[in-house]
DNA sequence: TCTGGCACTCCGCGAAGTCGAGTGCCAGTC
DNA sequence: GACTGGCACTCGACTTCGCGGAGTGCCAGA
């Protein structure tokens, strides 16, 4: 049997309802606080497809209902429309994201805005070196035998290392390979360095070979194999309300994920361009965020894509306000970015 | 009355019956567990004076007796002494820090490490700038009107910011305000460069002397001003051991805490040479930490001191032990930050 | 000063009972 | 055929009661 108008209706309703007051919502409460021009008997009716369909369930017998993940997945599909923000939020988030003076200012004032405004948990993901460009490289000597690499990209970010040279090294030679590297990569997306690096080895003068080497591994451990990706994590707090319900009585398994980079790389990073994405309880792959949902979306200067962002809570969120609320906040740093 | 040899013995077991069981704690089991070599009824005696004094509490009648905030802080001056470490925790240590690359590095497998030994939240602050020298500064053009500066301090910092000039600067002029800068600034406290910077301004051309007031103030904020001192954070997961009966009831506060990073700074940053410092309860100026306790401590290369780290769990802590832990590591941490 | 004994307190826990929200089903109506 | 009102039923939440036990305070005696 398909679902007609009302079901979805009643559907709605009910996720709407249970978000809202985090009680299973019964047949009457429905009726009487929506208009839905039928009995409670006829909600019922509904309701009982809706089970056997799998879009909800009663936590125990003779309870009221609360949607399963497939119900808050077909509420997103089709029957939310997402929410307009507000003045309020508009003017917030403004306020909040002006006078940022770097990139990491950007990125934590991001992060606490995003928490803030949903009300949950908020990750940014710092610009993926993957998808940048060099904009420069330093080579600072720092003593003989020792020089900080510094790498400036094109979005802002800065990484810097520490190399072991060979041997003692005159100040000039140093010069010399700075020049060198950056006539070959500057301009360069980072994913294309990697043969260009290897050529910067083979075309150095045989006796400075050796120098080179020490700086390209390091250079290459810099640019791409660690390709260290940042995060920025708040609110934590947040997972506390609503009591120990949500999160299935447990916030361990929550608060373990939030400590792997890697899991919150898996969830945030993965952004197909100018699409939000939701991950709804079991649609997590992730075993420890069965309990939870995410709502993830890319950002960057234009159109292009350089990091993720988005918010973690719990199943029963009010997704149409937090899907709105991430993509204006994913839109307002993209802007910021274009600036710089 | 003042307290005899058995009284306090008497504590001490309490202390450590409660710590392990997390359950109030009676005379009975005591003389079972514990060789006082008398009668529970003499125990009881002790135990209502220990009450008296503030130093146990009964957390109803007819309930065994569990440590007050003040029965902690006797236990951890008089009473406890400075657990060894294991061989195996040792091991543990050097296995997690060695092969660390650079500061980042240090930083976050040093917290890592913390929070796994303890099974506490780990809090770890990045050498502090104010206790730093500048090694390098390093202005790299990056548009004829913008360039950046990157400051390398001693110990390993390093901080970039953006510099907005006021009108296109050939590149000669850069490497110029590179090179006067460096002199006047490479080797300096970092407390100390201030009226530097000030000269800085007043002894260049005036022609230039707008361009190197751009400088000059960015600097002077990456210097001083900002003074952006960092944290690493790690183990929030280990505030679920114990179920939600430590930190009375709720996370909450707690977590909202951690979030800030000025009343860490506060709790990790605010260390006295070569002290271990342990803040029970109510000790805790944060009211949201009152029911936490945090064990801390200085680190640096040598005897130095450049920051703190420490751990924050419940007064119902393995006080000998989460201590030696965080001293064992600080001594790591310091004795790896002296190689470099 | 310590000990054994004794009466007392009060928490925790399970059993039993009540209340009420919510259900499923069915017969009747439009 | 779809909707409605009515009714019996279920079952969790909450309360009360009673009991057992751990633990206490106090006192008299060694």
């Amino acid at each position: 049997m398909s679902l007609d108008d009302r079901k979805l209706e009643v559907l709605r309703a009910i996720v709407e309802d249970y978000v809202a007051t985090q009680e299973p919502v019964g047949s009457k409460a429905l009726v009487e606080r929506h208009q839905l021009g039928v009995s409670p008997a006829t909600v019922r009716n509904d309701m009982a497809v809706l089970e056997e369909e799998g879009y909800i369930r009663q936590p125990h017998t003779s309870a009221g209902r609360v949607p399963t993940d497939a119900g808050y997945r077909l509420f997103v599909d089709r029957l939310s429309r997402v929410k307009a923000l507000s003045p309020a939020e508009r003017r917030a988030i403004e306020r909040f994201l002006v006078g940022a003076v770097d990139l990491d200012d950007v990125v934590h004032r991001t992060v606490r805005l995003l928490a803030q405004l949903t009300r949950q948990v908020a990750v940014v993901q710092y610009p993926s070196l993957a998808r940048s460009s060099v904009r420069h490289l330093e080579l600072v000597p720092i003593s003989t035998t020792r020089v900080m690499l510094v790498m400036i990209a094109d979005t802002g970010r800065v990484e810097q290392r520490l190399v072991e040279l060979p041997g003692p090294t005159p100040g000039d030679d140093v010069l010399d390979m700075r020049r060198v590297i950056n006539a070959k990569l500057t301009g360069q997306k980072l994913a294309d360095t990697p043969p260009l690096v290897q050529t910067l080895v083979d075309e150095c003068a045989p006796e400075k070979r050796n120098t080179m080497a020490c700086v390209a591994s390091v250079l290459l451990e810099t640019l791409v194999e660690r390709s260290e990706e940042r995060l920025a994590l708040a609110g934590t707090a947040n997972l506390t309300r609503g009591g120990v319900l949500d999160f299935q009585g447990s916030l361990r398994p929550v608060l373990e994920a939030l400590e792997e980079e890697v899991i919150l790389l898996k969830l945030i990073g993965e952004v197909e361009p100018s699409t939000t994405r939701v991950r709804i309880g079991d649609e997590n792959e992730i075993d420890n965020l069965r309990a939870a949902s995410v709502v993830s979306t890319g950002y960057g200067p234009g159109t292009t894509i350089v990091g993720g962002l988005g918010v973690l809570g719990p199943t029963r969120m009010d997704y149409p306000g937090t899907i709105a609320t991430v993509r204006a906040v994913a839109r307002y740093v993209g802007d910021l970015l274009a600036q710089n």
